[in-house]
DNA sequence: ATCTCTCCTTGACCTGGATCAAGGACAAAT
DNA sequence: ATTTGTCCTTGATCCAGGTCAAGGAGAGAT
């Protein structure tokens, strides 16, 4: 992992991001000078869950994978995070501020660190900025509630089809192109599925004429048919 | 369900929330005169998923269960909240104000209704109202990471563990006591489980002597033999 | 005291998804 | 051109937990 100071085109990005459009422009150079870049190789682990949380980050390139890990070696993706978004901002409140996840770049990646207590004293002065970042944890929280929604009340085929739907790049009738930009095993344990679940209900799906598979660019024949696991 | 103004008693116990304590007494006094007390029978709905979100809740009296029922007609307990706790706050900051889950009285029981909306007028103009708030989300939020964690990487004897391990009334020496405080129902769907499997599972570990079994009391031999399950 | 309800337990059986094991398809390295 | 590694697929088998069905126990209601 390299660290250094942000080069301009990265600053213009995080500026533009909610978290940070509101401040005033002295208050961000001031936040701005104590952000590091840090690149991250393919599969670099960030940060370990357990580990004390000071800072949150921003993504300029590449995904980085939010993830839990059991004794037992169990594995699951709670969230994938591409570039322009952000995440762990939610630690800054917690007590013990310990990351709850592990985070991992799952490609070449480039983040922005944040240091929370920074971010924090500006946050204490500034009230819209305060009002912002809840609405952002609030989101947060509405996709956990959501997928333990996907997790309880649905079955993995459900789940499958929502992802897809969820991740459509272009409509044309009743059908559909999505573009996997995830390698399969990450889509799997997002799913919280094993990858040859994963294999064998795109298959399905292919078999039923519902879907044709193309590597990793799905045509999708009729929503119809695949909304209602949804 | 029976509306009226706040009687004091429990305007002092709204008062001393960590969500409301911060406040003036003038900006409390405006606040509270806009609340309502709802009395609710058992099985009684407070709000269904999806209905517009204007007010979120503190408990008096009773049990309220948060939950998810899927088109299939799945049901699936995300939180129960008891007399002291609070619910819903946290759906104030999101766009189109719905309710995420569904809400309702698993006992006879007593809310208090406070308008999100003058809430947030305050929260415009009192920032450490702000923050409390943000910890008070956060916190909601990994408990929601958490609830993942164990859907996900544990299985149904571990979450009971965990369950177990989390109630705990009475400790002693090497063993402890556990008052089931909820129908056994409903601790099943918050373990995600079936009623039928909840009870096979305790009479497991009862006959492998990790615990006995007294009605609604649990006699927990060996916290040891439990803990490698959490 | 018997009915009826709700809540819980138990048994028999079934199934979705995991696991185990064996390749196939590429791409990068030598 | 062969090796090595990563990612994906496919088949065979297994099992945790669900489903279905049949009671049992206690609490009110009549």
């Amino acid at each position: 992992m390299m660290t250094m100071a942000l080069p301009s085109p990265l600053r213009d990005a995080v500026r533009s991001h909610y978290l940070f459009e509101g401040f005033d422009e002295a208050v961000f150079d001031a936040l701005s000078t104590r952000c590091d870049v840090r690149e991250l190789d393919k599969g670099e682990i960030l940060f370990h869950k357990g580990d004390v949380a000071d800072y949150f980050y921003f993504v300029d390139a590449g995904h980085i994978e939010l993830g839990l890990i059991s004794a037992a070696g169990e594995k699951k993706t709670v969230e994938v995070v591409g570039s322009g978004g952000t995440f762990a901002e939610a630690v800054m409140f917690m007590s013990g501020k310990r990351y709850p996840v592990t985070a991992k770049a799952i490609e070449d990646s480039v983040v922005c660190s944040v240091p929370c207590a920074t971010y924090l004293e500006i946050l204490e002065a500034d009230n819209s900025a305060c009002l912002r970042l809840l609405g952002d944890v609030c989101r947060r929280l509405h996709a956990r509630v959501q997928e333990i929604e996907r997790l309880t009340v649905q079955n993995a085929r459900s789940r499958l089809a929502g992802y897809l739907l969820d991740h459509i790049d272009e409509k044309n009738g009743s059908g559909a192109t999505v573009k996997l930009d995830l390698p399969k095993q990450v889509i799997a344990s997002r799913l919280s599925i094993k990858p040859e679940t994963l294999s064998r209900l795109l298959r399905q799906l292919a078999d039923e004429d519902i879907l044709v598979i193309d590597d990793r660019l799905i045509y999708i024949n009729d929503l119809r048919r695949l909304r209602p696991y949804d």
